[in-house]
Parts: structure tokens; C-alpha cells; sequence
DNA sequence: AACCGATGTCCGCGATCGATGACAACACAG
DNA sequence: CTGTGTTGTCATCGATCGCGGACATCGGTT
């Protein structure tokens, strides 16, 4: 999902861990934090530490991405699944093949 | 690019205020922070705030994305080039019109 | 009812942040 | 050489962080 905010990184944390089915002592206790922090966190806690939170997506095995926006292809075509739906580089491949050319 | 530390975010912000040519004075002003910390974040500094962190890359038209490593095509290819080479989703159609559908 | 795990809130404390201002190092144009 | 712009360092200071501990709430179990 699209990351703008401090509360969509919250929302990424909790659903990301319930789906591992951790609570969250469990989960702050892996990234070396106070059970506290957690919760603020994922209420979306404006002013947190950046490299808490980027342990925390870590352990979580949640992947983070940084692109120039005019290049962001699902944001301009509104494609739902940029990364999951096909293995790129097989179709970047295909597609150079084909005379594209990068 | 993948984000995994405060050092990967500080090159992206770097390279792309570079890019727009904004000097680090300017680019505090937009996200209204202070120089210093323009400094530090591109340093990669460890324990910064991380909303300023979101404003910094919104300022600079950084699109940030999250998502389960499991379904991280390009992790799993280690493909260099997942965004800026082409255009993906024309790429896509093509590649769906051939017959090799997701 | 009593018990339990999970979640969230409140307090106080030491550590660290980010802002400000002054200054150095360096490249470059005049 | 002198001036100018950019980047980076250092010191200070008020504000805020993240932590530990205690406590309240809620849902489920026995």
C-alpha cells in the first residue's frame, strides 16, 4: 500500500502483525522496544523514531520502496498490484527482447 | 529504490534534491525544518522524527510504498531497474496480451 | 462470579531531539 | 585576492521521546 502518513504506517504495523498472529508485547519484544511504543505506533503516533520503525516493518518482513512519483506507474494508471501480479523481470526481459529497449 | 535504513532514505532524499537542484536551505524551508536537519537526515541519521521524515519525501515527490516481502517480485529477482526503465504498465498489457497472464 | 490475556492510559525519569546562531572548509566567479 | 554560495560542525536550550511500572478496560474461559 501507498505510505503518506504516520497512520497508514500504523495501520501497515497492525494489520501486518495480527496476520502473524502476534500481540503486541510479543512483536515489541522482537524489535526491542517498550509495548508502549508499539501502541502509539499503530495509532498512527506522529513524532516516532525512524529507525524504530524501520526495525519494526523489518521484523514485521514488511518491504519499503522509495520512487520518484512521475515514474510511479500504478500511480498513473491506477494499477492496483505494481509489484505482486507478474515477475518482472521476466517481462522486462520480454519486452526488451522484443525491441523496447531499455 | 528499497528502503531498509535511515542511510537508504538520506541517499534518496540527497539524490533527489540534487536532482531538482534545491539546496539544502531551500529544501528545509518547503518542509519547514530546520537546515541542520536537512544535514543530519541525509547523513542518515538514526533517530530522526519520522513525520518530518514523511513531509521531507512528500516535499521532494518521493512515493513511498509498503508490502509484504513475501509478494516482492522484485526482491526475489533482484531486478535493479523494477520502476524507472520503462513504463510498467504499458509493459504489463503487452506482456497480459501475449498470453503470459497474471 | 472469578480469572485471564490483550489492549490502552497515566505518571515520572533520563536521554535525545530539533531549532538557533556562529563559524570553518571548500569551490567558484569576478 | 575578494566576495559569494553551499555544505558541514559545534554549543546551547527548551521540548519531546521512549522506558518502566502501575492501573483500567474489555472479551473470553472456567
Amino acid at each position: 500500500m501507498r505510505v503518506r502518513t504516520p497512520t497508514d504506517v500504523g495501520l501497515s504495523i497492525r494489520e501486518r502483525r495480527k496476520a502473524l498472529q502476534l500481540d503486541q508485547a510479543e512483536l515489541a519484544r522482537r524489535v526491542g522496544v517498550s509495548r508502549q511504543w508499539i501502541i502509539g505506533i499503530e495509532k498512527g503516533k506522529a513524532r516516532a523514531d525512524f529507525s524504530l520503525v524501520m526495525r519494526t516493518l523489518d521484523a514485521l518482513g514488511i518491504v519499503l520502496w522509495a520512487e520518484d512519483e512521475n515514474s510511479a506507474a500504478a500511480q498513473q494508471t491506477g494499477d492496483p498490484l505494481p509489484f505482486s501480479a507478474v515477475r518482472i523481470a521476466d517481462v522486462l526481459a520480454a519486452h526488451r527482447g522484443a525491441g523496447a529497449g531499455q
